[in-house]
DNA sequence: TTATGATATGTTATATCATAACATCGTCAA
DNA sequence: TTGACGATGTTATGATATAACATATCATAA
């Protein structure tokens, strides 16, 4: 009932979702690839990749600090930005451009383009990664002469659980 | 030669773009469209339109102010963005969020779902409007039960006359 | 024409997001 | 031990955006 690795049915949280053991295992999955990466996974880092995985939403860096500062009092922004600037870098998470906000990404282990569908009403963020989609754009771009670095695709709406007629399933 | 309205070639800019007709064709248009409307496109909004329009590339809101200041000293911040929503609102320009900036509509007659082939030397943001593109992405949020309001695709790259091996078409 | 309401703009202040610059600390290897 | 490097601390500032309220302008109906 976990679902937390196994993401196939639906990328939406749901009501069982165990966001317990989901954050948990972010975290062990995150110390797993920077161990192996040689890249430091400090206290600090550690602290802000827990807090950006606080929930399925997008949040803010000054959400983050504040939160941070219970357990660190000193914080200031810079804390918290070059600690989501790592977290970037290692894939651990994603920014959301049109909500200059963050969030943990579902499947760090290689790195992707990933489509998010984005709840606008609960705040879920949705992480997709339809190559069909990317590889559809980096075609039309290519025949265009465009050489793609990077893909921001964030669709904005009602997730199966906001919608008004919402049947679960 | 001008290529200003009849785009299906390139989206991108070329050598031989005459932009004095480009622009003066978008406020044309611009105008065409409010009055249909019954939209007021004031004095004030029309300069806002036309320093968006200045280039093709997206341009941000306090530098639209710091030029609007020249022939009308009295603006602030909230002059241009009310200005910007309104443009937004009749669609006449698009926000570009991964840039936190606005570009001028190269298709303003029809609201429109378009992605954005971002140059990152020349800052050319060249509009697609590739149906077979949103569509994909409309029927893949669909499947998931997720209902689409808003799509945000923006590429980042190398256009054609920025790429190394640029040979012009 | 003049009153009236709606829309547009002016004005001041502040919220929100992000980075520059430099100091200090910790770790590890020569 | 010391030097190099990476991480963090610290202060200040830059960049983007909006809240709140005042005033002006426009359209329309009395
Ligand atoms: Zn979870
Ligand atoms: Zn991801
Ligand atoms: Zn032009
Ligand atoms: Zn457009």
């Amino acid at each position: 009932m976990v679902r937390s690795r196994a993401e196939a049915a639906s990328p939406f949280q749901t009501a069982s979702h165990d966001h317990g053991s989901c954050i948990e295992d972010a975290l062990d999955r995150a110390a797993q690839l920077c161990a192996a990466r040689g890249a430091r996974l400090t206290e600090l880092r550690r602290q802000v990749l827990q807090l950006v995985w606080r929930g399925h939403e997008a949040v803010g860096a000054y959400a983050v600090l504040e939160a941070l500062r219970r357990s660190h009092p000193g914080a200031a922004p810079p804390t918290v930005y070059r600690a989501l600037d790592f977290l970037i870098e290692h894939g651990l998470i994603h920014r959301i451009e049109s909500l200059n906000a963050y969030v943990g990404c579902s499947r760090p282990e290689r790195r992707h383009v990933s489509q998010f569908l984005i709840c606008g009403k609960c705040g879920d963020a949705a992480e997709l990664e339809d190559s069909a989609i990317s590889g559809a754009l980096l075609r039309r771009a290519g025949a265009l002469g465009f050489a793609v670095e990077q893909q921001t695709i964030e669709l904005r709406g009602l997730c199966p659980r906001c919608r008004p007629n919402a049947r679960a399933k």
